[in-house]
DNA sequence: TTTTCTGCAAACCATTTGCAGTTAG
DNA sequence: CTAACTGCAAATGGTTTGCAGAAAA
């Protein structure tokens, strides 16, 4: 018989686009559960959503879904992605630019450093710093429920290039 | 003679005001080295942001400006704000809210706690955490040139009180 | 059918800016 | 006088919302 495809032996390897799939179904319908109704623009400005995986801004997320819904509005992004938040999908951050910029919240926890050269964003984790964190608050009298720590400055590439801030 | 009112033995007390006025004239005639004319109101805006010491939105501001200047309008205060920032005396910050926090840039670095109870702002300074940032960022090839580090959660009274975040 | 979804245009809201008159140097 | 300052109203720009029609349950 003519060679099969040999396939890993463990699991079945789910493609990326298979896996992104069931994703997204998984999110409509866990909404549909909550009464909302299922709508393929939405499924699509979900995929695309989670296709990018990190720091998109409602901006180039439309740009995206605009190449397979080319009459959407910006309202509709805006709805979707509010709805994500509100639900635990997605969380909203704010790096000072003009726009607010979105991820997906199925990662792990994590912090952020912007480069103020090329606005690239890295994600870092320390458990070090978080428990400091909580010893800190604890002693102010406060019950920590969430933080914010971003690092500004220049990546290796913009420190070398002699690049600063984008001018004022 | 009459009892005349004792002074501490070392330097003389300047009151609050004698020293706010101080502080208003060195930052007014730094201005005037700039090219920059003098002027009464923005002095006045100048002193009463100097005088709260802390985290002021625009809105508060003009409020205590209008008991002295009646007729000031936004454009002022904000106008005037964007200034002290640019030339280094103040410091915007952004805690989530709608607008943004002023605070004077001449305290000590430090970092926030909010709680998001009652929205009050607490301070704090924590070197090894400073430290530990500097080490990530280092790892990462980044050279840091600022950053933000904002706790939010309850403080012990909004706690006690059940209080939570604002009803959304 | 009934309710949610969608696109469009108008509304919002904090902040900025253009303009014409006022004031400091 | 000249350039900076001020108040006002209009403009900005990201985000939200009201409305009428389209689509899902």
């Amino acid at each position: 018989m003519p060679a099969s495809p040999k396939r890993p032996r463990a699991a079945e390897p789910r493609s990326k686009e298979t896996d992104l799939a069931a994703r997204v179904a998984r999110i409509s319908s866990r909404l549909k559960d909550q009464g909302l109704k299922r709508s393929g623009v939405r499924d699509i400005v979900v995929e695309e959503f989670l296709r990018e995986g990190t720091h998109v801004s409602i901006e180039q997320l439309l740009e995206r879904v605009r190449a397979r819904v080319p009459g959407i509005g910006y309202s509709t992004v805006y709805r979707t992605l509010r709805l994500l938040v509100e639900k635990g999908y997605a969380i909203a951050r704010d790096f000072g630019g003009a726009q607010t910029l979105f991820e997906p919240a199925d990662k792990r926890h994590h912090d952020h450093v912007v480069c103020v050269g090329c606005g690239q964003v890295r994600e870092f984790e320390n458990r070090a710093i978080e428990a400091l964190q909580e010893k800190t608050a604890r002693r102010l009298g406060f019950r920590i429920t969430s933080h914010r720590l971003e690092l500004y400055g220049l990546c290796a590439a913009c420190a070398a290039a002699g690049r600063g801030p984008p001018a004022r």
